[in-house]
DNA sequence: TAGTTTGTTCGGAACGTTCCGAACGCTTAG
DNA sequence: CTAAGCGTTCGGAACGTTCCGAACAAACTA
């Protein structure tokens, strides 16, 4: 059985990847390991043992990529951060604009080249299969919707919203 | 009309998103705007106004990815470079393995955070979800395939092989 | 064999990015 | 009103990465 703190650096790697910067990405498992106690900034900060202001601006980051939601249970002093519901939606969905754009990168590359025939067939090859992905990939998600709606007859995507720290206003 | 100097530049920012260094990203984009003549490391130094130390190293980066194809024409004293066949095929077979590091990622949480039931689920969430996709797209590239295929009734994929400068061994 | 060209490898410099610590504004509790 | 806590912003330091120039090895030519 492995540590918790290994999975918290292990997806601090992974998300980095996708463009985080370590700390954000570090802060994405740690809200993915949550055990049901709220997260919230101080104590983010003590167990990634980085400043405040770096923490700061992670959350942010993820706050801005839609990854992560910020709220304030009443009455409270401090905000309180976890998971989006769609998190892994959002990323497939962030991670589809580039199909679009290397579907135009191409288009650009063929206004550019004008007419000489292999590399407009090349640069053509490329913008019709990327056009075919970012038409295809969204029906993929739709089809991961419903094969998980259906399977489980549960609520719709989004179990860890009615956990037992639900304080949205 | 766009220059093709803006479009190399254009390729590079995008091209480094995939995890490439600039100088390999720039290349990707001389290499799709080639308009049929041979590209060797000499030209692509002169062209792009990089170190022919950098060229080797971006090439080689390139070539181990399966991005790019070296070749020496025969009785030639240098090599020359052209993007494989399947570029596009090889650039998505490489992200899928993406999909299967998250999948991988969401059993080291499984086993890191025990019984907790909000966050199994959470992580079995995310597991399925990025098992779903590296079962399902590969489907994806197979249509993308066959559609492309049928469609032009030419040749299999890689039209780009067949150019002026052929001379594998 | 000597000379030229091509491609690789290595150390050091330059660049961009990330992070920290300090200062500020804001809200709430006493 | 004072004091304390939270969150944000900013400048400077530290880090990792990329790139260049020089030295080297290999292949070919004359």
């Amino acid at each position: 059985m492995a540590d918790v703190e290994e999975f918290v650096e292990s997806a601090g790697l992974h998300f980095e990847r996708l463009g985080l910067s370590r700390t954000a990405a570090r802060v994405m498992g740690c809200l993915l390991a949550e055990t049901g106690e709220a997260a919230d900034a101080p104590g983010l900060c003590e167990r990634l043992g980085v400043a405040k202001s770096s923490m700061s601006v992670a959350l942010h980051q993820l706050e801005r990529g839609g990854l992560v939601e910020r709220y304030r249970p009443p009455r409270a002093r401090r905000d309180h951060y976890r998971l989006a519901e769609d998190v892994f939606g959002r990323a497939f969905r962030t991670k589809m604009t580039e199909f679009t754009a290397f579907a135009a990168l191409a288009e650009q590359g063929l206004s550019a080249v004008g007419d000489h025939p292999t590399a407009r067939a090349r640069l053509e090859h490329m913008r019709d299969m990327y056009a075919f992905m970012a038409r295809e990939f969204p029906k993929l998600l739709d089809r991961w919707d419903e094969e998980r709606a259906g399977g489980t007859g549960g609520p719709a995507p989004g179990s860890a919203a009615s956990g037992p720290l639900d304080g949205r206003p």
